[in-house]
DNA sequence: ATCAAGGTTAGCCATGTGGCTATCTATCGG
DNA sequence: CCGATAGATAGCCACATGGCTAACCTTGAT
């Protein structure tokens, strides 16, 4: 696994998340992962180490081929930091309505 | 508004993340977002810039305060570039399944 | 035993990132 | 008007990133 930091730093390139991408239909070799990207491979083998490093790949060598599959924890963990925000977004939106509506009601006790 | 490249870059540094979470509570001055950080200013601005290049914050100064609020439209696009992600993979899962009980019905077929 | 396929490693290069200091501008309070 | 406050700009530096080529190592097929 890994920490925000590489999770997040995982999803910040178009190859990579093309790949997680791919990956979310079924595990691949590296050389098919490689296929659509218009770059070296050992370029791409970068980017796979990254995603590697980051916890959002896991692979295995058998023989001379080497199969990647995602892990979908470091998913969860970036869309938990994320829905943590949104709560804490939501519940400050709720206060400040609820904020509103006293203000609205202490009027409405004025004009009483 | 911004790409998921500068969006997911955004969240991949303690100290922006640190900030989208106070921004989540309600608005701020840069002064006070940048308090909790032991860095010189400019360098704290420079996060701030990445925020606002990547959609994550926006800002208008009026006298010489500069009040920052949060853009949740980044975090829904991040969101949605997960949450498409993770049904991609849970759909993928399910024909998994659908292919393993055939495999096993066809076995009790065979065995009857 | 060889050759091709599938990666892997090493090393180079340009650019980007994240930190700093020093300096500057613009506003607010008195 | 003067000093203090809030932030902005410029420029420097070290290291990370993302690309490349060239050479290498295993494994599989003939």
């Amino acid at each position: 696994m890994a920490n925000l930091d590489s999770i997040f730093h995982g999803l910040a390139d178009p190859t990579r998340r093309a790949v997680i991408a791919r990956l979310a239909q079924g595990p691949a070799p590296v050389s098919e992962l490689a296929a659509p990207h218009a770059m070296a491979l050992p370029s791409f083998l970068k980017h796979l180490k990254v995603l590697e490093a980051s916890g959002w790949v896991e692979s295995e060598k058998s023989g001379r081929v080497r199969t990647c599959r995602l892990r979908p924890e470091a998913a969860k963990t970036a869309e938990d930091w994320l829905g943590r925000q949104r709560r804490d977004w939501e519940a400050r939106l709720d206060r400040l309505d609820a904020f509103l509506t006293d203000i609205e009601d202490e009027r409405d006790t004025d004009d009483a």
